[in-house]
RNA sequence: UCCCCAGUAGCUCAGUCGGUAGAGCAGGUGGCUGUUAACCACCGGGUCCGUGGUUCGAGUCCGCGCUGGGGAGCCA
């Protein structure tokens, strides 16, 4: 293909001596003295810059004074082996063209490191750093990664809608959408907000799930996988949280809870693989600069099988550990972050699956076990970041499903169309939940889920 | 939402006992024949988050607010 320009990335693979190049890039670093300067050129394709040679006998000082950190140059020359140490290949510069200078009074990235938190405030210009160009490249090879994963296995992708009537997905709080007036809405008799005036004559908001939709398309299709935006109205300020993220949901037809483990714990080892074999030069900069054990525990979930134990078990291992939890540990309980960290960290030292948790604690979609008391829930638990995948077998009798909601007050006429797939030709089905920012916190190291995507939304934050 | 911590130069931070502020880096100027977050010298740079209070005097102590961070809850 023809391009005009060539990639930083494929003239450091592919470029040899003597070839004419031309890269187009943002400045990293310039330095040297009268006779000749360098620049350090990045333009996003990798980590790594290209240096250009400047000789100051071929290009004009006017014009090298304005290349300054931040500035968008064109740099046309020919390569050539490098003398020096850092670099194999240099560009030696016959023209530099300026795209767009950078006040280097005023622009705020410097040849320094910065804090992430600074970083946050300038989200507009931090895909600018080596540490945000290396999460956006991994986090692009994972979204390919999800999709190659499930199109290899012959599931269907599927568009859930974003904008939602049912506010009874049980997922949390939701962000309401609606065109009426803020300040004066229409009120029905009841001086209630009359929503049959709004856009959709009803009721609307963004959802917090594609799973009920998900399991209409795997009760046709066979097996479906979600991916999109997924919105929590919820008032949580911490690293593990976002309003808006993205969610991984697949929805299998036919497949049990064990089934469901499966391809779960598969899945989860496919993208650590494919982080190990495609990113690994971007993961090396974040393992040096943010976390030392980061392939020691990208390897630790590859090579061993993942734990796999009831929550019945679980709480008896906790309760046996010796542990002075914070929270106590009973059967019936939710198992809280210092428990499941106990578990992951210290106890298994590998993932865990946690299945048939009580049915107190857990959907009403989720299938009940012969038992009378617990349901067919899996939790995947990772080192460091917790829960990363919740998932289940979906409750598939119509009297069973009916019940339970009754039982937990979920309003039956709202989903009508969920329970009709129980009364017609329903089917033992499952499905999981991975937050793609969660799996993003695993491979690339990070501490923060603001960190992991381009532009977080958080309580009272939506900049940028 | 709850608990804890922080907010001082463009950035990262120091500031003792309450006495009107300092370093490194960045920036500017000059120097340097191949640098690797180049180096060396000099120079400029402050609404000490906001607000109210205590005090002769507040960056420092107290109240309230805002913002950020850590932990918890909710969850993915």
């Amino acid at each position: 293909m023809k391009t005009p320009h060539t990639r930083i990335h494929d003239v450091l693979k592919h470029g040899r001596p003597g070839q004419e190049v031309t890269v187009k890039g943002w400045v990293r670093s310039r330095r040297g003295n009268k006779q000749v300067q360098f620049i350090a050129l990045n333009d996003g394709s990798c980590l790594q810059t290209i240096q250009i040679v400047v000789d100051l006998q071929t290009i004009d000082a006017e014009t090298l004074k304005a290349i300054t950190t931040g500035a968008c140059i064109r740099a046309d020359g020919m390569l050539a082996a490098s003398p020096a140490k850092g670099q194999n290949v240099e560009i030696q510069a016959r023209e530099l063209k300026m795209y767009g200078s950078a006040d280097p009074a005023n622009y705020p990235l410097q040849k320094k490191g910065h804090s992430l938190e600074f970083l946050r405030e300038i989200a507009h210009l931090r895909p600018r750093t080596n540490t945000f160009g290396a999460v956006l490249r991994v986090r692009s090879v994972m979204a390919y990664a999800i999709h190659r994963f499930f199109q290899q296995r012959g599931f269907v992708y599927l568009h859930t809608p974003i904008i939602t009537g049912s506010d009874c997905e049980g997922a949390g709080e939701m962000f309401r959408v609606t065109t009426l007036d803020a300040k004066t809405p229409p009120l029905n008799e009841h001086a209630a907000v009359d929503f049959s005036q709004d856009f959709f004559g009803r009721e609307t908001a963004l959802t917090v799930s594609g799973q009920l939709e998900g399991e209409l398309a795997a009760l046709a299709l066979g097996q479906i996988y979600t991916f999109g935006p997924t919105f929590r109205a919820e008032n949580s300020n911490t690293a593990r949280h976002l309003a808006e993220f993205w969610m991984v949901e697949p929805e299998m037809a036919f497949y049990e809870l064990p089934d469901n483990m499966d391809l779960a714990e598969e899945f989860l080892k496919y993208l650590v693989q494919t982080a190990l074999d495609d990113c690994s030069v971007d993961l090396e900069f974040l393992s040096a600069h943010y976390d030392a054990d980061l392939f020691e525990r990208l390897r630790s979930t590859d090579g061993v099988a993942f734990e796999r134990l009831s929550y019945g078990d679980a709480v008896e291992l906790l309760k046996k550990s010796g542990k002075n939890f914070e929270f106590p540990v009973s059967w019936g309980c939710d198992l809280q972050a210092e428990h499941e960290r106990y578990l992951v960290e210290e106890c298994c030292k590998r993932p865990v699956i946690l299945t048939d948790y009580p049915r107190a604690i857990k959907a009403f979609y989720m299938k009940g076990n012969d038992d009378g008391r617990t349901v067919r829930a899996m939790d995947v638990l990772f080192p460091r970041i917790g829960e990363i995948i919740g998932g289940s077998e979906r409750e598939s009798d119509h009297a069973a499903l009916l019940q339970r909601m009754r039982e937990m007050h979920i309003p039956e006429q709202d989903l009508w169309w969920y329970l009709e797939t129980r009364r017609f030709g329903s089917a033992p089905h499952s499905g999981f939940g991975l937050g793609f920012e969660r799996l993003m916190l695993f491979i690339t190291g990070m501490a923060n889920i603001r960190d992991v995507i381009p532009f977080p939304r958080t309580p009272k934050n939506a900049s940028f």
